[in-house]
DNA sequence: ACCGAAGTGGAGGGAAGTCGTCCACTAGCT
DNA sequence: AGCTAGTGGACGACTTCCCTCCACTTCGGT
């Protein structure tokens, strides 16, 4: 999807593309894989018609962003684990790092809609599998440092950051709930007293709560 | 809403009331606050037009929802304030507790749609300032008796909850930005091994993310 | 310069899904 | 037994989004 285009694509016509993806990304991540086309394009600086032109529904669309980011990701762990020689170090970066680039997408991708579009592609699949490898080599090697807790797996991690970047829409009562759980036990932790990093930014209090305000 | 109605209302009206409630407060937590009408209905085993007799319109209930939800937490917070004699364990049981009981709804409902619906009603507003009062105080509480990190306010807390709960549909920038990074913070140091709770039922992964099948 | 192919945008037909009303009918209360 | 509050679900109006279609613009090679 961002490598062995049929015809070599026009320069103007690639510019688009990769507008329309970008929006994309930034627009799925804020407001889920559902939001109308029109606006995706609007974002985009382009015509519906240009989108579907690429894009021919959808489900393709999402697909190509899905893919997009998975290798951003990847190429993102890799090069951490490349410069990094503690594995808590790393997994804490890619974390973090995940975060500021918007990993959530990726991950956030999990919504239903998006997750039974992506099942199928085995193309996205690869990559996500990819990913979950490097993973769990960081949390592994995190743990034999002593600095992760033992008791956490690569999936409890993808799903605590799923869950905790967008949603994580009940589906599987059990795994779901269990996950839960645990995430809030992790939390907790995470919330006790002890020499830990120091948060950014300055404590929340309940007045910041309350500005929320529109914008359409 | 839950209080003082003009007319008694007949036996089998009031319940089908308390069941159009119940079956609301399930289904919102578990899709938002945006599924069709008749979908409550056919969950609390009524027809529509019962529903629609009884709240006008979608965001009665939503409203009849939330203060249901409020007045249920605030009644607990203070059971357990009363019960509980350190406030770090009153905060964990609150926490805890939230999750059991689909606080989910309560906080999740700052879901964009509910947020506008409920940001008017001044009942409301009492009701959830009162629950962040006692929140506050244990927050307070806990950090006195040096259990809970001193640089995190009850808002902190909220947002953590109402986040990882339920998606935090991105609104403000700034401030929504700044809330993640630091519940990425906190959850970090959660993760961060130490002598810490013990995470219920087994470490979840990589391929326990898989079996996300479908229902509909 | 010029021209043909590639690319573009957005109006609009049509499908899907919701809302909330309306009313014939049922079941509580006295 | 009778009166009235309460019930359910069919239904028409409406909204929203999808994606196609095509007249027009731009690119890029000669």
């Amino acid at each position: 999807m961002t490598a062995d285009p049929e015809t070599p694509l026009r320069a103007d016509a690639r510019r688009n593309r990769d507008q329309i993806l970008a929006a994309a990304r930034t627009i799925f991540a804020a407001s889920g894989p559902e939001v109308p086309m029109e606006e995706i394009a609007r974002a985009a600086g382009v015509g519906v018609g240009t989108l579907y032109r690429r894009f021919p529904d959808r489900d393709a669309l999402v697909r190509a962003v899905a893919m997009d980011n998975f290798e951003r990701v990847l190429i993102d762990a890799r090069a951490i684990a490349a410069e990094e020689t503690s594995s808590w170090r790393a997994l804490e970066r890619l974390l973090r790092q995940s975060v500021e680039l918007q990993l959530v997408v990726q991950l956030a991708m999990v919504s239903h809609r998006a997750l039974v579009i992506l099942k199928g592609d085995p193309e996205v699949r690869r990559l996500r599998d990819e990913i979950l490898v490097v993973l769990d080599d960081f949390v592994r090697g995190a743990q034999a440092e002593g600095k992760l807790r033992p008791d956490v797996g690569a999936g409890d991690i993808a799903i605590l950051f799923a869950t905790l970047l967008r949603q994580m829409r009940a589906k599987v009562p059990e795994v779901a709930e269990m996950a839960a759980r645990r995430c809030v036990g992790i939390m907790i932790d995470g919330l006790s007293a002890r020499p830990g990093t120091a948060l950014p930014g300055r404590p929340i209090t309940a007045e910041d709560l309350d500005p929320v305000d529109e914008h359409s």
